[in-house]
DNA sequence: ACGATGTAGTCTACGTCGTAGACATGCGGT
DNA sequence: ACCGCATGTCTACGACGTAGACTACATCGT
């Protein structure tokens, strides 16, 4: 067996071989969570993923939690906050933030418990914050009445994509709705079967948007 | 060495030792998780705390998601569902169910992630839903949305309590808030500083409720 | 009374995991 | 040319979930 020494050893003189970084590391995580799901994640196979050995991730990240906090990172950062209506009504740019927030989670559904399980502190995050209490501000809220209903809005949607992407993934598995006619067919089987799991974020949203005001206006 | 085929090793012919079953269990898993945190949580250890083998759980619940069921039904189960007060306004019904299940929660906070993350199919959980709804429907609504609404509240404040949880148990952790005159204490900082992070629930939750009333009543 | 049968708990072992700590390597600044 | 530091590698350790074979006991039909 030669001295195993080498850069590699797959193939001898491995080319350049990007360097790491942590934005590369948290979205190939983040790839691999979509992909196999959050249970088969593991550090090993994002090394073997990233084609590098697994512990060349703790030069970037202390730890697994901390690689998920760049995971929730990397999903906020898909919201592009900045094309949102931020001239319209508070209702318009509230409601668009939210379609926005929820529509990337979906996109991701094995990542969502990681996003909802931690406060994202990103730059992206809080410049996302200050704004948006800014323009609540200009409304005529005080910050901190528009610091609870960003709050109230984020809870929501945050809750709402958690729960349909739950249901999503775990479809077929434990689900067994009762059948029409069945003894245990009672008004709830009877309205989950008329009723999408996820077709109510709107009800919730301009429930939510149109209670505030009347409520929080000085 | 002796041949160990008996009982257990610590005494011979040892007592009685009550039989498990799944409650028993369960309880055993939400106290021990509630002590100690989801993450030290580990199937051995509940053996320990159980003073039986760890395998022995495997005889009630397939596997550990399984028993993660179990945890959330028992949390479920802490709600009293019969003492809200099924004769008020429904918003009455719902605002106190909604707190029944934000304080449950909260009383567990390491468990929180659990109850999150799967849907609870417990019996208890489907006949409240289905005494909601009937209670909705005598209240003008359609099944449909009545279960619409039932979910809004639902995921409302369970995303409310999962994120207040996580605020709770990482408090300090990550947090480092700007002080006073520091070049980042912006709005949303002075804001952050006048709120505590859990007052709000109220104030979304009468939001969405007064919000649907004119929306949705027929 | 007594073997058959099923159920609850035990024991061992396997493959996988996160990550600590020592080591190797190569680049940038002087 | 040299040094120092950042980056990636390697090995090893203790803990984890759980499959599978085993034992002990309660129940029951005969």
């Amino acid at each position: 067996m030669t001295p195993k020494g080498r850069t590699g050893e797959a193939s001898p003189s491995r080319p350049p071989r990007v360097r790491l970084n942590r934005d590369h590391i948290a979205s190939a995580a983040l790839a691999l969570i979509d992909a196999d799901g959050l249970a088969k994640f593991s550090m090993r196979k994002l090394g073997a993923a990233l084609g590098v050995d697994p512990m060349a991730v703790y030069r970037h990240f202390a730890d697994q939690e901390a690689l998920f906090d760049g995971v929730a990172e990397a999903i906020f950062d898909e919201l592009d906050v900045a094309s949102l209506p931020w001239d319209g009504t508070w209702q318009e740019l509230a409601s668009g933030y939210c379609h926005r927030l929820r529509d990337a989670l979906l996109r991701h559904p094995h990542a969502v418990p990681i996003f909802a399980t931690r406060p994202v502190r990103s730059p992206a995050s809080i410049d996302t914050g200050v704004s948006m209490i800014t323009r609540l501000r200009d409304a005529g809220f005080a910050p901190d009445a528009a610091l609870r209903i960003i709050r109230c809005l984020r809870e929501y949607t945050v809750g709402h994509a958690l729960s349909v992407a739950v249901l999503r993934l775990g479809a077929g598995a434990r689900s067994r709705r009762p059948a029409p006619g069945a003894p245990d067919y009672n008004v709830l089987a009877e309205a989950a079967d008329a009723t999408e799991p996820d077709d109510h974020f709107d009800v919730g949203l301009t429930a939510m948007l149109t209670g505030f005001t009347p409520a929080d206006t000085p």
